[in-house]
DNA sequence: AGGGTTGTAGGCAGTATTGCCTAGGTAACA
DNA sequence: TGTTACCTAGGCAATACTGCCTACAACCCT
């Protein structure tokens, strides 16, 4: 398997720390990406690259915070920790609650944030692996037509009326094309059984 | 649907405190009980019992933290408020990490403890249903003999599979006898396909 | 106009499932 | 020693599914 290159990004506005923190990081042979505001991350993150975000709590513009809640909608690969000059006992407990990996007061010892950046990629790479598999079955899926899916969707939403004679009433057609489209989708998804489609289906959609 | 009575634990060394949030949480109408340390507390609790855990950080003794991951061991229906006078922000983190759902510093609002506390309430009667719900699933598959069960889990385990024929080879037994155990699996789940069985399965077992 | 895709539907043979019947062996229990 | 529950297994008929074939109509694309 390809190992999906992690990325650091670091975004503070104080000047120093993202000098010092960079020049740590690739020093240890990270891949850093250093930004100054939350809106200068966001305009160069396509929210597909993968990695930690070590994120300052108080930043003019665009909080932290604000960002870590953005970033949380999009969904995207990245496990954020933030550090702080000034935040307090309710803002990290908002940071976490909103899925922080960890809330680090300003000055801390280099060897925690470390730390917490390998934990951060352990969860980014279990979270990547996770994805891929979702992706793979969800493009079978994709191969289905229009009609099939709707017929996988009977199936899904009511498993215990999956015959034929079934189906076909609900849709209107005559069991023996319901029959032909099953062949098609067991064929398609390469499966076996309708009770491994429906099991499949549920397992992705939830 | 019964309403279950939900009760406010609290715990805190300080005579002070507890005596102060007992009274005022009575008065507006709640059920609360009370313990100087969590000992006592763990003493009178048999994991059953549901509802909020104000509880705090620093404790002589077992401290609130331990308490916490101690409680979270058992899962058991309590959403944990910890109320603190010297924790600081890597204790909030910890603490919301293992699944509080606040960290008030003291002195805090009481309206802010209580909207926390109606919060954890919300959240503990969602809990509940869903327990409820697994429950009931649960006890129909209780239902089924050592055999049946067995044939259910090849089933899933395997739902490319799951032929009279092909599960009666796995189980070095009769495919007839096999079509008769599976008669009875759905007889006494209710169901009406395999499929449904395992989707439902699935659903329980994760 | 021709070709590909999709949805529709039937025939036919082989296989699988289901429901309802019987029936023997074993183990636990009163 | 019965009784009960469970696992085993077969017969038989009705129903359902599967794999292989054909066929036609609608639609889109070239």
């Amino acid at each position: 398997m390809t190992e999906i290159e992690l990325t650091v990004f670091v975004v503070d506005d104080d000047h120093d720390i993202r000098t010092a923190l960079s020049r740590s990081l690739r020093k240890r042979g990270y891949q850093v990406e250093s930004h100054d505001c939350a809106e200068s991350f966001l305009q160069g993150y396509d929210g597909r690259r993968a990695g930690c975000l070590v994120l300052d709590y108080g930043m003019p513009g665009m909080t932290g915070l604000e960002l870590q809640a953005h970033l949380a909608g999009m969904d995207c690969p990245l496990a954020v920790i933030f550090i702080t000059g000034h935040g307090g006992v309710p803002e990290s407990v908002q940071a976490i609650k909103q899925g922080a990996i960890d809330f680090l007061e300003k000055p801390f010892r280099q060897a925690v944030l470390l730390e917490r950046i390998e934990a951060g990629f352990d969860l980014i790479r279990q979270k990547l692996q996770t994805c891929r598999k979702e992706r793979q079955a969800a493009a079978l899926f994709d191969r289905l037509t229009a009609r099939e899916r709707e017929i996988v969707d009977r199936m899904v939403e009511n498993p215990s009326a999956i015959s034929s004679k079934e189906i076909g009433a609900r849709l209107g057609i005559s069991p023996r094309t319901v029959d032909h489209h099953r062949a098609r989708i067991l064929e398609k998804l390469q499966m076996k059984s309708v009770a491994e489609v429906i099991a499949h289906a549920r397992h992705q959609r939830g």
